[in-house]
DNA sequence: GTCTATATAATGATAGAC
DNA sequence: GTCTATCATTATATAGAC
C-alpha cells in the first residue's frame, strides 16, 4: 500500500552511521524492550558502544531520536494515505509493510512506557477519529454523537488501548519476537466483527441507562434552584 | 464499599516481616514500575536489602509473591461484590479504598509490564463480562449479540485496555505519583456519557457496514462452491 | 568518525557475624 | 531472623588513541 518515502529511503548501506544506530536502536527497542542496554544496540548497529554514546550523547538523547524519527514516519504515512482512502487503519496499514515493522513495535513500546511520543501520538489518534467522525456524519455514515469530541477522545482510549491490550496478551500467549502483521491480522479477525456489530445495533435494550446517566450529569452541571 | 477482609487484615505494625515487605514491594513497584531495585523496597520496608532477598530468594521470587498477593486480593475483593450489585466497575470500587490503591497501581503496572498477571487478570475480565452479558440478556436490558463470547472478549480489550491508557495519558499529564482515585473519577467523567451513548444509539447510521464484514467473513469460512 | 579502554555508579545476589 | 559487608555483574558515560 506504501512506498518507500524520502523518510526512510535508501538501504541499510546506504544510510550515515547516525541513522543506522538509530534504525538499530528502533528495533532493539521495539522488540526487547527499553530496559535494554546500549551494547546490544551498538552490536546490532555493527558498530562499538562508545560510538552510539557519541553521536547521541546519551542513552535519554537516543531515545528523543528515536522517538523523533518515529513520528515523523507515521506523520509522512498519514499524509500519503489521506490521498488514498481504505477501511484499514493507519497502524494495519503501516504493519502490512515490511519496513515499517520495526517502528510499529517501537511504538507499541512507546504507548506501554508512556513516554512523550504516547501523548503526542494519541493527540494525533483523536484528531483523526475525530475528523473521521465528521465526514462520516456529513456524509449520512455516521449517527452524530452528542459530544463530537468527548466521543472521539473516548473511542481513541477504548481502541487505542484495546489494541495495546491485545498485543501485549498477543506477546504473552506468543514466545519468542512478536509478528505484527500476523497479530494485528488476528487483532482484525476476532474484533472487526463484534465491534462493528456493537456499533451498528448497539448493545443497550433500551435507552433506561443513558437517559438516568443523562439526567445526573445535567443536574450535576445546573443544580436545581428553579 | 468493602469491610477488610482476611487477605489484607491487620495495620502495618501487625504483619510479619516477610509480608510488610511484601507490601512495600507492591507499593514501590506500583509508583515506580518494574525497574526499580531492591535497595528502594527494603528501605521502604523499612528492613535491610539483604533481608528481601533472604525471603524471597530474588527479585523474581519477590515479583511472584507480589503477584499472587494482588491475585488473591482482587479475588476476595470480587467475592464479596458479587453479594453486592452495584453499577460501578470492580476497579473503580476498590480504587475507592486507600488500602487498595496501592494493589491498583500494582495491577496496572502489570498490566503494562505483561507479565503472567495480566494474562490471568485479563481472563478473569473476559469471563466476568460474559456473565454480566449474559445476566443482561436474561433480563431483557442487553440485546444479545451474535457472538457472545467474542463479544466479551472484544469489550474486554476495550475497556481494560482503554482504562490502562487512560490511566498512562493521565500519568504523563499529571507529574508526581497518580491518585488513582481521581484518576478512575476523572476516567467516569469523560467515558461513562459516550459510551453508555453509543452502547444505546449505536454509531453507525446503517448496517451497511456490518452486513458487508459479516458476508466477507461466511464466505470467507465456507468458500463458494454451490 | 570510529575504536579501545576505562571511570563511575548501580544492580542482583551472597556470605558470615550477631 | 536480621544485619553489615562484599562480590560479581552490568549499566551509562567518558577519555584518549588512531
Amino acid at each position: 500500500m506504501f512506498k518507500r518515502s524520502a523518510v526512510s529511503e535508501g538501504s541499510a548501506a546506504d544510510l550515515s552511521t547516525r541513522a543506522r544506530i538509530r534504525d538499530a536502536a528502533i528495533a532493539v527497542f521495539g522488540e526487547q524492550g527499553f530496559g535494554v542496554g546500549v551494547r546490544a544496540i551498538a552490536q546490532a548497529a555493527g558498530v562499538s558502544p562508545g560510538l552510539v554514546n557519541h553521536h547521541f550523547g546519551s542513552k535519554d538523547g537516543l531515545r528523543e531520536a528515536c522517538d523523533d524519527h518515529v513520528r515523523e514516519l507515521v506523520r509522512a504515512a498519514k499524509m500519503e494515505s489521506m490521498q488514498r482512502p481504505s477501511s484499514a487503519t493507519l497502524l494495519q496499514q503501516l504493519a502490512e509493510i515490511e519496513e515499517f515493522a520495526p517502528a510499529m513495535a517501537y511504538l507499541m513500546r512507546s504507548m506501554q512506557a508512556g513516554g512523550p511520543l504516547m501523548v503526542s501520538f494519541f493527540e494525533h489518534m483523536v484528531e483523526d477519529i475525530e475528523q473521521y467522525l465528521a465526514t462520516g456524519i456529513a456524509s449520512g455514515a455516521i449517527r452524530p454523537p452528542r459530544d463530537l469530541k468527548a466521543t472521539a477522545r473516548c473511542l481513541a482510549y477504548n481502541h487505542g488501548g484495546g489494541m495495546m491490550l491485545f498485543l501485549q496478551h498477543y506477546e504473552a500467549a506468543h514466545p519468542g519476537p512478536v509478528d505484527f502483521r500476523k497479530a494485528l491480522r488476528e487483532y482484525s479477525d476476532q474484533m472487526l466483527l463484534p465491534m462493528v456489530e456493537v456499533y451498528t445495533h448497539g448493545l443497550l435494550a433500551n435507552s433506561m441507562v443513558y437517559d438516568t446517566v443523562l439526567a445526573q450529569r445535567q443536574s450535576a452541571e445546573q443544580p436545581p434552584n428553579t
